[in-house]
Order: C-alpha cells, then sequence, then structure tokens
DNA sequence: CGGCATTTTGACAATCGTCAATCAGTGTGG
DNA sequence: CCACACTGATTGACGATTGTCAAAATGCCG
C-alpha cells in the first residue's frame, strides 16, 4: 500500500487499524491536474481541502512587479490548505509544479475525520507545525545562507521528505521543476542559480538532469549546506505508544 | 483592560465574559526578565507555555558559523510556543530583545483552558496560524523585496501588530531592538541595515531614535515596501456571531 | 569622567542580478 | 525524416546591491 498521505501520516503518530481505513477509504477519488494550475488562488474562499498525491505543487505570492515567490513545496502526501480550513480565506496562492493528482477533501470528510479520529487528528495538526518548522528554516537560509547554501539545503530537505514517503531511492529523486522554480524558492535568478547547479555538479555533489536529482555525496552536500534535519521532526515515533490522546499535550489539539 | 492577550484573542473571535475571566485568572503570575536572555533553548523539551506579557522577545537560530537569524518578533500578547506543546521538542530557540514581563502558562492550565473554553481554543488556533502566515511574508520579503522594501514592510508590519494590541498611537511605536536586529531579521548585514534607515529617515519616511519608530507618512511607506495587511488576517469580526465552535470548520479545532 | 554598546562612515570587494544571445531538448506538422 | 517552434538551460559581459573591515562618532550609565 503506497499512499503517501497515509504514509506520510503514520510518521507522526501511530494509527490504528480503522484510522487507515477512513484514511484510505477519503482518498479514492482523484483529480487529474496538468503542470502549472492554479489549485486555489489568493482571496478564494474554502471549498474543501487539497491532498496532493502525485506529483509537485507549491504555495507561493506573486508581486506587483512580477516577480514570483514560492514559499513551499507540496509533495505527495500533503495538505496544501489544512488552515485556510480554519482562517477562512486564503492569503496566497497554490498551484501545480508538474503534473499532478489531487484529492479533494469536503469540508464534511474533515470534519468527521477530524472529530472521530483523535490519532488522524494529532496527526493533522502536527503535520501543519511541521510545515511551520520547514518554514522557518527556509527563512533562515534565505537570510544568511549562500545561494550554494540554500540550494544544496533545499535539496537534502527534499530528500528526506521524500524518503519519508517512499519516493526516494539510493539518494535520487524525482524533481519536476525547472530551474526558474528553482530561483523563485531560493530568491535569486535563474541565471545564478543554473551557475550553482553547475557549480554543485562539478564538486561532483550532485546530478540534476531531466527533472531528476541524484546526490551523488549526501555527506558532503550536508555539510556544505549545514543541514541538521531536526526541524522535519521525523525522530522514531515514541516508544511508549499509550493509544490515542492524553499523553503529554493530545488534549488540547482541537479538531479542525 | 490592558492584556495584551485578551486584545489579541479578541480580534480572532469573540469571547464570552467567562473565557475573559479564566484568561485574567491565569494572566496574573508575571516574571520579569532581562534584555538578551533566552527563554527556550533548542532541544529543551516541554515545560508550559509561555507569554510575552511586555517587551519584545524574538525566536532566532544560530547558525555554525555564529551568524544569527532571527526568525519572528514577539511582542505583547503573543505566546511563544504553543506548537512545542505538540512536537515536544524545540527546533529552535525564544530570547529577549528587551527586558520583558512573561507568563508561564503550565500544561495543566493550558489544558483546562483548550478542552473547556472551546472559543479560546478557537482563537490560540488562529494566533498559531496567523503566525505562519507571517513567516510565509517574510520570506517572500527575504527572497524578493530590496533591503529597503524588507525593513520599511517589517515598520509597516509592526505598526499594525502592535495597533492591534493597543501600543501604537498616531503611527509610532516603542521598537526595543537595536539595528543589529534589525539586520538579523532582514538578512542584512548592520552596516547596511543602517544606511537602509538613513535612507528612509532622508526620505521622511520614518525615524528611529531613541528605541521608538515614529512613522511620518505611513501611506508612503507602505506604497513602498508594496504593504498589505490581509496576511494578519485581523479583517472585523464576522457578523454573524453565532456563539462557539461548529460554524464553519469550527468543529476541527483541537485543543492543544 | 571613563567604559561600553551602538551607530555611523569610508574604502573596497564579493555576490548576485540583468540583458541579450546561444544552445539543447522535445514535440509537431508536413 | 526533417524543418520549425517552443521551452528550458547555458554563456558572456557588465552593473548593482550588499557585505567586510576598520575606524570614528555618538550615546548611555555608573
Amino acid at each position: 500500500m503506497s499512499n503517501p498521505f497515509i504514509r506520510k501520516l503514520e510518521r507522526f503518530g501511530l494509527l490504528s487499524e480503522a484510522d487507515k481505513e477512513i484514511l484510505l477509504s477519503v482518498t479514492t477519488k482523484v483529480r487529474r491536474v496538468g503542470a502549472q494550475q492554479d489549485l486555489i488562488s489568493e482571496g478564494d474562499p474554502t471549498d474543501g481541502v487539497h491532498l496532493i498525491q502525485k506529483g509537485f505543487a507549491c504555495r507561493y505570492k506573486v508581486l506587483p512587479e512580477g516577480a514570483r515567490s514560492i514559499m513551499a513545496y507540496l509533495v505527495p502526501g500533503d495538505l496544501c490548505d489544512l488552515h485556510v480550513a480554519v482562517l477562512g480565506r486564503m492569503d496566497h496562492s497554490i498551484a501545480t509544479l508538474s503534473a499532478c493528482e489531487v484529492i479533494t477533501l469536503s469540508r464534511e470528510v474533515i470534519e468527521e475525520i477530524t472529530v472521530n479520529y483523535p490519532a488522524i487528528n494529532r496527526a493533522l495538526w502536527w503535520s501543519v507545525l511541521v510545515d511551520e518548522a520547514i518554514l522557518r528554516e527556509w527563512l533562515v537560509s534565505m537570510g544568511r545562507r549562500s545561494a550554494e547554501q540554500r540550494i544544496a539545503h533545499l535539496l537534502c530537505e527534499l530528500l528526506v521528505r521524500l524518503q519519508a514517503v517512499g519516493l526516494a531511492v539510493d539518494n535520487s529523486y524525482d524533481l519536476p521543476i525547472t530551474q526558474a522554480d528553482l530561483a523563485d524558492t531560493t530568491g535569486l535568478s535563474t541565471v545564478h542559480t543554473n551557475r550553482v547547479l553547475q557549480e554543485l555538479r562539478r564538486h561532483e555533489l550532485i546530478v540534476f538532469k531531466n527533472r531528476s536529482v541524484n546526490i551523488l555525496d549526501i555527506e558532503r552536500l550536508k555539510a556544505r549546506a549545514q543541514f541538521a534535519p531536526n526541524y522535519l521532526h521525523l525522530e522514531p515515533k515514541r516508544p511508549n505508544g499509550r493509544s490515542q490522546s492524553r499523553d503529554g499535550y493530545g488534549g488540547m489539539i482541537p479538531p479542525i
């Protein structure tokens, strides 16, 4: 069973068979979307929550002069807009980077799950908070890391995230995005992005060809990027699997 | 009653008298902390949640070579570490920028509030999500705005946030931080930060003296910074105050 | 009046951006 | 099978923004 969504949530807390069943049952209706399509636009009201099943999407904003800023990558297993369900209005847009398979979870489904399946609810909120942690790390990259470190760091992060959902083997993974996308993610120009990638290739750290990344020397790449994966909060599940809730702060997690 | 915490939460949803009472009752024991003190350090486990009552604090990380990156400002009314209560471990540190008054809410208090006061619980999660939105906007600034725009944007944001808790009058507010702090926030060097501030002063947009910001022409400053406050989600409260929960996605917000 | 943190300056260098071609890969229609 | 068109990658020349270093000026506090 290679459902990336379930696979991801399992890393954030043990799920029961019933949990997995309900998750499977609500993630059957897949919609195919081409590349470069908006899934949700800034200002849109909420009409359900989108789940990426296959492909890459991103959160982004476009500034008045046309510059684009990509603030997050959404990979298989990621929910795009759980927060909108709470805040009520999008303050940014979400678009596919590659062709994607997307599942829309209706408002009712989300409520059903979060109210009646506390373990899933916890895992969902955990994932929201991890997204926030990723955002913080990206901010550090933008503020205090060189262009090369930024790109290297991002490639390390994607490796770990994709491994977590079984989409990376042998330190290689599909990265179906253009250098221009990478540039808008790292705050660089496309030209400079290109040169940095060449530099990384010259040092035999990575190869990024055919929309696929191959990391040749992960240890050296991590070192160069100062990559420490703790912010992804993917440590092994806690040993004392006290079923659901009420361990620690379990009780204070609200249904969405 | 000038409790910034209550004032802030009220902007995110109507609170009943009982809500306000419980909030007041748990925010009495204030601890005074000097400037430049760590409130929580990376890796720390959770031992309650910290609330800034007075003064400025920040989230930050320090990179191996010593560079510091400030990822958030915590102003009066802000909770520092609600997420740690869920994630269990800090992936960054929090320190005071100025002398502060801090309140520690114990694990028990948080659980009591979030389980039994759904309106407060909702407002708390709302504030977590707004923090995330701020992070996204900062990322945009770092990636695609010039040094001048970054600083101008930050000053606009702080005006709005401080106005929301009654700490700004006449487009002026206390900003008890140094230019070095500002530099670590915007990803610039202190030298360049200084020059940009002079530039803004020369254009008669702001004065930043004596740890106090005076915005001389807010409209012009906003225009220059491309500041649009929608990401702060401070719009007027929804008119149909259907008491608690179950309006929209109210039901899916978990107690923390 | 020191002593220390912070701000300000100047000279210079490095990183990174812009502009404008060129090259390469892919897909299409003839 | 090839010309053509299109998107994306790559290059070179040049310029702008921003960083570094080191010193001087200013402000604050005991």
